[in-house]
DNA sequence: TTGCTGTATCGCTATATGGCGATATAAAGT
DNA sequence: ACTTTATATCGCCATATAGCGATACAGCAA
């Protein structure tokens, strides 16, 4: 595919200019958090408005409607108003994959902390 | 310190549990920052010692070390002590996963972006 | 020992952010 | 109009953390 050589100065180049690093950061930091990542857990089943992921959250609708607005603006989700409600749902399905590869890593640090007290 | 859970209320059961949430939580906040960030970018290339991270960074050698630890708890890099020097490298290949998946995130995003200046 | 270098840690400040209550806005029904 | 419901935003507080300088520690050389 023919990407385009943008102006980039080719000599002292990382592999990625700061501001990209920026960027990237910015959409790990979203999710970086517990509450996030559990209204994304719930969006996982489908489709849902605000009260429903404050009850699956746990925690206040002000902080929910924040958190959101956090995923938003990271373009994880898209929200649409229908009636009273925001219906909110996961508009990058590259969350389901960054999510699995974070699982993964987990299982199998425990299945290493699990061997190494196996022999006590 | 988050202050302890009260018993849960069973009805609400996530696919998750709260406790790999924020485990999860924790490793993606390990990549959140743009120092971290071009720290691993840096390891990409090879084992490098702190030093050569910090010219790396472009930041003071104090951060760059607490960052490096914050790495290192994510289980991202180890380190191994080699004369004066520590020596890095990048622990988990997983982290190129999560950084090329949100890579191609970010330039699919900008190719919307770009688009949608075409007609102006 | 002393000195030098590389790294880790401490103390501090400034900023960012999560959580909360209160309030504002939006949309629909009366 | 007013009320109710659903969501967004504001103000405040407490905590977390990035950055910095100074300092402590670790390892090697003379």
């Amino acid at each position: 595919m023919p990407k385009k050589a943008p102006s980039k100065p080719a000599s002292t180049a990382k592999q990625l200019p700061a501001a990209a690093l920026e960027l990237i950061a910015h959409r790990f930091r979203a999710l970086s958090e517990p509450v996030r990542l559990k209204l994304l857990s719930a969006l996982m089943q489908g489709e849902k408005n605000v009260t429903q992921l404050v009850e699956a959250a746990g925690t206040g609708q002000a902080n929910v409607s924040k958190h959101l607005a956090i995923l938003k603006q990271a373009g994880m989700i898209a929200t649409k108003r229908e009636g009273l409600s925001t219906l909110c749902s996961i508009s990058d399905p590259a969350i389901f994959q960054l999510c699995e590869i974070m699982c993964a890593k987990l299982k199998d640090e425990h299945a290493q902390r699990s061997k190494h007290l196996e022999g006590l």
